[in-house]
DNA sequence: TAGCCTTTGAAGAAT
DNA sequence: ATTCTTCAAAGGCTA
């Protein structure tokens, strides 16, 4: 199931992204409708932050690199160095953070603007009628506009999109390449001169990449790895608001990829990376974890426990958006009845895979099919799986977009029965720490 | 030095 | 229809 997409004004012309049309993109992108607003996904679609670095920019941003598959030179421009969106000194000034709502404290020196203004991210999608007063002074020639199916090749530094030169896999990503051999060399040419465009990131990431610096300060950690632990238990603290505007973020985001890049699928990008090593799994019992899973986990436990204070402890896993237009709707009462040490580290419970949140039928694909929320499978949440009692005291997550808005009230009975069942749950959570083997 | 670790979510593949 | 797998970010760590 998909995303139930949101009437949000402005977004209608992109519910069809298989087709974009500049016309409809105009004046329903509200994030790229004003000149001197921008884009709100700024600081979040850099995809990587090789792009930002001013003193070191990547190879494929250097000013004499050609472009792999155009030849053309990239015109050097000191805003390539640094951030996107290519707005004039003087207007950057006017620029209001555009996570404001999200990094009221941090966003000066997280998204600092340099002197070079900003690069819009999309240039691509700057190149609509509509948008072309926002880049058509901004963007040098090589980034006029160009039908969205020939972006891959244009060199268009967007930041989706990285030179095979860097993402390549060592030796040649054959070893990952199906095609690879004598005789898929034209296959493989081709392959590599396709640059890497990059899944947009979802609301975790999203979360993640502007939390990251905020926790790495707090708690003088650098491993992304225990950085990611204290992350996802915050993410899991947020209120559904909160969780409702990264939701939403990643939902633009999406739109906007599949904008620019109409035939990109994620398969794409399979195999690109070499596989995981956790082949090694599946001799064990799902409950049973490797010495090194082992040491992992509980390597990070005392440096989460020490660092994450509940800060933002208002808001219940029950909460988390199912839509943003149903979080806002009717925005979670603050249910600060559990704090995050009421919820110890479920995610070292997690024995291997990946299975789907259980506890919230996120919009996903999951929340177009009506039988998800009468068929419930606890199952894929082993920390559920491992309380049998407490999914069934949860008894289900059922869409919150198969609810009429009454029952997402706070005040409704449903609401209240899922708290309390979520709270329930909650409190068996610790025992699922004893199933994890403790060294 | 490539890949792992760790998180959640999206999407595609597999069952 | 459901489950599983891969990738997205990121930086220290490890083989």
């Amino acid at each position: 199931m998909k995303w139930p997409l949101l009437d949000v004004p402005g977004t209608a012309a992109l519910k069809d992204s298989r087709s974009p049309t500049p016309g409809h993109l105009s004046n329903k992108v509200p994030v790229v409708q004003h000149p001197h607003h921008v884009h709100p996904l700024t600081p979040l679609i850099t995809y990587s932050n090789e792009h930002f670095s001013p003193g070191t920019p990547p190879s494929h941003l250097s000013p004499d690199i050609l472009d792999p598959k155009t030849g053309i030179p990239r015109t050097p421009h000191p805003s390539e160095l640094s951030p996107y969106y290519p707005l004039s000194p003087g207007a950057v000034g006017q620029i209001p953070h555009p996570l404001g709502w999200l990094v009221p404290q941090q966003s000066q020196h997280m998204y600092s603007i340099p002197p070079g203004g900003f690069r819009h991210p999309y240039p691509a999608l700057a190149m609509n009628p509509s948008m072309s007063s926002l880049v058509s002074s901004r963007f040098s020639p090589h980034m006029v506009p160009h039908p969205p199916h020939s972006l891959h090749q244009t060199g268009i530094p967007h930041p989706a999109i990285v030179s095979p030169a860097i993402k390549q896999e060592p030796g040649g990503d054959n070893a990952s390449n199906p095609t690879h051999g004598k005789s898929s060399v034209p296959a493989k040419k081709e392959e590599e001169r396709k640059p890497h465009i990059k899944k947009p990131l979802n609301a975790f990431m999203l979360y993640m990449k502007e939390m990251r610096a905020k926790v790495v300060a707090e708690c003088t950690l650098k491993e992304s790895a225990a950085i990611n632990q204290i992350l996802g238990r915050r993410w899991h603290s947020l209120s559904r608001e909160e969780q409702a505007k990264y939701y939403d973020l990643a939902r633009k985001e999406r739109q906007l990829h599949s904008q620019l890049y109409p035939g990109w699928s994620a398969r794409d990008n399979y195999g690109k990376r070499k596989k995981r090593k956790r082949e090694n799994k599946p001799d064990s019992a799902p409950e049973s974890f490797s010495p090194q899973h082992k040491k992992q986990c509980m390597s990070y436990l005392p440096s989460e426990k020490m660092c994450d204070s509940p800060t933002s402890s208002h808001g219940s896993m029950l909460d988390s958006p199912a839509t943003p237009s149903a979080a806002l709707a009717s925005p979670a009462a603050p249910a600060a009845t559990h704090s995050e040490q009421a919820q110890p580290l479920s995610l070292t419970t997690k024995p291997e895979g990946r299975a789907h949140h259980p506890h919230f039928p996120l919009p996903g694909r999951a929340s177009g099919s009506s039988s998800s929320a009468s068929t419930p499978s606890p199952s894929s949440h082993p920390s559920i799986s491992l309380h049998s009692q407490s999914a069934a005291l949860l008894s289900r997550p059922i869409p919150f977009t198969s609810l009429p808005p009454s029952l997402l009230s706070p005040s409704s009975p449903f609401h209240q029965a899922a708290l309390h069942s979520h709270h329930a749950l909650l409190q068996t959570q610790p025992l699922s720490l004893v199933t994890k083997p403790v060294e």
